[in-house]
RNA sequence: GGGGGCAUAGCCCAGUUGGUUAGAGCGCUUGUUUCACAUACAAGAGGUCACAGGUUCGAGUCCUGUUGUCCCCACCA
């Protein structure tokens, strides 16, 4: 057998990745003898760096394939890219700034050309960084949003959306970034409370008799007012419908128009109405025919209808407006008033509605099968509640502008003549107008990002050509992601699939939730508390990331990250490591490691628990309850493996007898490797490199089957033996510790069983575990004539001489304690009993149950009075 | 305004269809360098499960309300 080092280092990771992508172990293909599991990895960005999100999401995705795979599916995890529009043309922009280049001086060819350099330098980082954890995907699938297949899917996508009327192209008020120069969709707005003003001033009206008060938070976009508008059932205010404003510091007349949108008793109760600028107002402008006049530019600077103010920003304007507003008599007050601000997702720049033409997907048709698909069940969220949000997004949800206005990304296959106005959408270049023979020029703009990504679960299994893979592998079997791209991303890829494929894009959601750090904060780079998850792997190892991820999480939860929860994690694949060190340095050339015909006490019972560990951890795997499987798993590997069953493996391999050296090695290397498997998923370097030392050449861990619940090793009478034995040797070192007798020093024990035969064969651990020098089996303490003390357990009493050690007053307290307990459970367990209707309702199971440990506790009581009673 | 999460040991968290003695890890106390592991071993202390009601033979778990806290959506100018 191999030598294995006393402290596991996880340097062999890079070797065991490489040994697993040369035996093509990640590979899926179709295979009709074996049911598919897919899984479709949420593309990370091209600009991305792994962060500690990406390995949550990672670890998750990784446990349930591995485990799939284990479990003999043909276990599909197909990664890839995405090419993430807006954020990379931010950094590319970034980048030739730094030059001294804008992308009008390279153009949109040089700018492409650019991008694609970036994304062959850059978009395999983060492939590189997913490696590094362990991810069992499938490499040669991987896919990225803007190769071919998936550009292929996308025009697919586009012109069939086109032609069934659920795209159209439009002037509709949308949310415009100026520092990005495009639009945004409704989900790439965020809103943040800011501190601001809501300023009152006067529209006078036009015939010189009196005026309007107005409150606004957005004073320069007065310039583009085109009404004032008031609720009719508003007394105060019905009588100026219909009447004409002034509007300051312009030439504009406007009306006053009557609407129930205008709430009663808010602010002054009449609202200046910019339909350029305000969805609301727009909404507004369109039932009352008004003008829509633009005052804002693309650049966030305000245009030619701003008059004298053309060129200034949007707050330089508003500084000069309310000047100037004051200066001429018509500022009234200024109130600070606290109100929500739309920033861009991407750069936090504060978003403009402006009016502008724009391609839409019209949701409402495609919205209702998705709701319907998931009500049915056909699509299931884990945890249940987040169906919730699902719904009420997709419930109110509002057309999705997909037009951008950058050059990164799937250009819209929209051609335009600009001879006859003609417009044609097509999947191949159109460059003739079929109507008049002209030019054709393609749209300029590019589709959102999102547009793409909605498409993964097919556009990667090469839609919209026929193949095999996408009959086999569609739909897809789970999506793991975390809650904050559910809108982005889930419910996009749930409508397409519908209407694309006719069939939801997979079977179940598992959202989990974000990683936070120490503090409980969200991880922000502006935070700068963000930890890197290569950093972590550098100093512990990607196991004991992936296992510090895996503990403790629960379905659509946050977790922290601590230092001490990873050291904690470290600590018990070290703890593996060395058990399997020991295990291993104990296999000797001539064992025989088969299978032992004969199964002792300790044998039959770590097997039943190993037994009830696999069916707990399969049951809580299939149902992705990861923390729990791994805390079980943690629990079983170390408190009973490590600290009990290797601990009375030991005087079988030490006897030196061949024959219990072997058994006591196979059965050592048996539990292991069922641990090994059980534990892979999770820890798959080191249960690799560990199975490797001893499972001879050719072994693979990875593939190997999953451990199933075997009946026939179930033996529960042996279990409790061993419980009460355990409870046995806990009692004595208890007593040793309270008494301050140091391990070294050995005593004799006499033991009373209640189970004598059992107790015999178990004498040696006693003997080993607890210190004793030898056991001497009596059927009565009357047979001891020694001055003694003693422990009572459910299963045994031991009395012990020790002579001058024992302080007699010290052992009538600790005797008095314990049956103060034992009393205490009596009191418990009788006044439950004699509840009548306990007894009859309860299932009778329980009642027998605590009617035993009635009996048993009366009995240990009795015991420990008569302790009591021959102290004095 | 609407929706949701959380509240359990000093700290951070588990607790799977209600089953009666609530568990880990870290930290703490005591002892041990015992031939796999001091990244360890052994023993131990520590919790009226936020509060108030209710359902039940039985509630950390289910229901109602209250308080605190966090998040998402909407965006009354």
């Amino acid at each position: 057998m191999e030598k294995m080092d006393k402290t596991y280092n996880p340097e062999f990771e890079k070797r065991i990745y490489d040994f697993w992508q040369k035996g093509k172990f990640f590979e899926a293909h179709p295979n009709d003898d074996k049911e598919p599991f897919t899984i479709m990895m949420p593309p990370p960005n091209i600009t991305g760096q792994l962060h500690m999100g990406h390995a949550l999401n990672q670890t998750v995705q990784d446990i349930i394939i591995r485990f799939k795979r284990m479990a003999g599916y043909e276990a599909l995890w197909l990664p890839g890219t995405d090419h993430a529009s807006i954020a990379t043309e931010v950094k590319i922009v970034e980048k030739m700034k730094e030059e001294g280049l804008t992308k009008a001086d390279v153009g949109r060819e040089g700018f492409l050309e650019r991008a694609w350099a970036w994304k062959e330098q850059y978009g395999g980082r983060i492939v590189e960084q997913l490696k590094r954890l362990g991810t069992s995907c499938d490499w040669s699938k991987e896919a990225f949003t803007m190769d071919k297949n998936c550009s292929a899917a996308v025009l697919d996508a586009f012109v069939r959306y086109y032609k069934k009327g659920l795209i159209y192209r439009g002037d509709r008020i949308i949310n415009w970034c100026p520092h990005c120069k495009t639009a945004l969709s409704d989900a790439e707005v965020e809103y943040s409370e800011q501190q601001s003003n809501l300023w009152y001033y006067r529209y006078p009206f036009a015939d010189g008799d009196g005026y309007v008060t107005i409150a606004t938070t957005r004073p320069e976009t007065m310039l583009g007012d085109t009404a004032v508008a008031v609720n009719p059932k508003d007394e105060k205010m019905a009588p100026y419908v219909g009447r004409m404003l002034k509007l300051p510091l312009t030439d504009r007349i406007i009306p006053v128009v009557a609407d129930d949108y205008v709430e009663i008793g808010f602010g002054t109760g009449a609202v200046k109405i910019t339909p350029a600028h305000d969805p609301n107002d727009f909404e507004l402008g369109l039932r009352h025919n008004l003008e829509v006049i633009r005052v804002i530019g693309d650049d966030g600077r305000m245009n030619e209808n701003a008059g004298k103010y053309c060129g200034m920003d949007r707050l330089e304007c508003r500084k000069a407006v309310v000047e100037d507003l004051k200066a001429q008599g018509y500022l009234e007050k200024i109130e600070p008033y606290a109100h929500n601000v739309g920033e861009c997702y991407r750069c936090g720049e504060t978003v403009e509605a402006i009016v502008s033409k724009q391609w839409f997907v019209k949701m409402k048709p495609l919205a209702e099968p998705a709701i319907k698909a998931v009500k049915t069940k056909k699509v299931e969220f884990i945890p249940r509640r987040f169906e919730k949000t699902y719904f009420n997004w997709m419930e109110n949800i509002k057309d999705w502008c997909i037009s951008r206005q950058l050059w990164w990304g799937h250009r819209i296959p929209a051609y335009y003549c600009d001879d006859c106005g003609e417009m044609v959408v097509s999947k191949n270049e159109v460059k003739v107008c079929p109507k008049c023979g002209g030019a054709m020029r393609q749209d300029e703009d590019v589709l959102d990002t999102w547009f793409s990504s909605a498409l993964w679960p097919f556009s990667t299994l090469g839609y919209p050509r026929k193949n095999k893979n996408l009959s086999y592998f569609y739909p897809t079997s789970v999506l793991v992601t975390a809650y904050d791209i559910i809108f982005f991303w889930v419910a996009r890829m749930i409508f397409s699939g519908i209407e694309m494929m006719n069939e939801v894009p997979f079977d179940e959601v598992l959202i989990h939730g974000i990683v936070r750090d120490a503090e409980g904060r969200k991880m922000s780079k502006s935070l700068g508390n963000g930890i890197d998850p290569l950093e972590i792997i550098d100093k512990y190892g990607a196991d004991a990331l992936r296992f510090s991820l895996a503990t403790g999480i629960a379905p659509g939860s946050d977790t922290r990250f601590t230092e001490g929860k990873i050291e904690s994690c470290r600590n018990f694949v070290n703890k593996l490591w060395n058990a399997s060190r020991f295990v291993v340095m104990n296999i000797e050339k001539d064992d025989d490691l088969s299978f032992p015909t004969r199964l002792n006490g300790a044998d039959k019972w770590i097997l039943t628990r190993l037994n009830d560990v696999v069916k707990e951890v399969t049951i809580n795997l299939n149902k992705y309850e990861i923390g729990l499987a791994a805390a079980k798993l943690y629990d079983f590997t170390w408190s009973e493996f490590c600290d009990w069953y290797i601990e009375m493996s030991k005087p079988m391999l030490y006897s030196g007898d061949k024959k219990a050296h072997s058994h006591a090695v196979a059965m050592l290397t048996y539990v292991l490797t069922q641990i090994l498997k059980l534990l892979h998923p999770f820890i798959p370097f080191v249960t690799e490199e560990i199975y490797s030392k001893y499972a001879g050449k050719g072994s693979v861990l990875m593939t190997s089957e999953w451990p199933a619940y075997n009946k026939k090793t179930v033996f529960r009478k042996e279990e409790k033996n061993f419980e009460g034995l355990r409870e046995t040797i806990v009692a004595i070192r208890n007593m040793r510790a309270e008494m301050n007798v140091p391990v070294s020093k050995k005593f004799g024990a006499y033991v009373i069983a209640a189970d004598e035969k059992f107790m015999r064969s178990v004498a040696g651990y006693i003997e080993k575990m607890a210190g004793i020098s030898s056991v001497t089996f009596v059927s009565d303490k009357s047979e001891v004539t020694e001055k003694v003390t003693s422990v009572v357990t459910h299963c045994a009493e031991v009395l012990v001489p020790l002579g001058d050690l024992i302080d007699t007053d010290k052992e009538r307290e600790r005797l008095q304690k314990e049956l103060a307990q034992v009393e205490a459970d009596i009191a418990r367990v009788g006044n439950l009993l004699g509840n009548a209707a306990f007894v009859a309702k309860a299932p009778q199971k329980l009642v027998d149950g605590e009617r035993e440990k009635l009996a048993r506790a009366q009995e240990k009581a009795a015991k420990l009075k008569d302790k009591l009673a021959a102290l004095i």
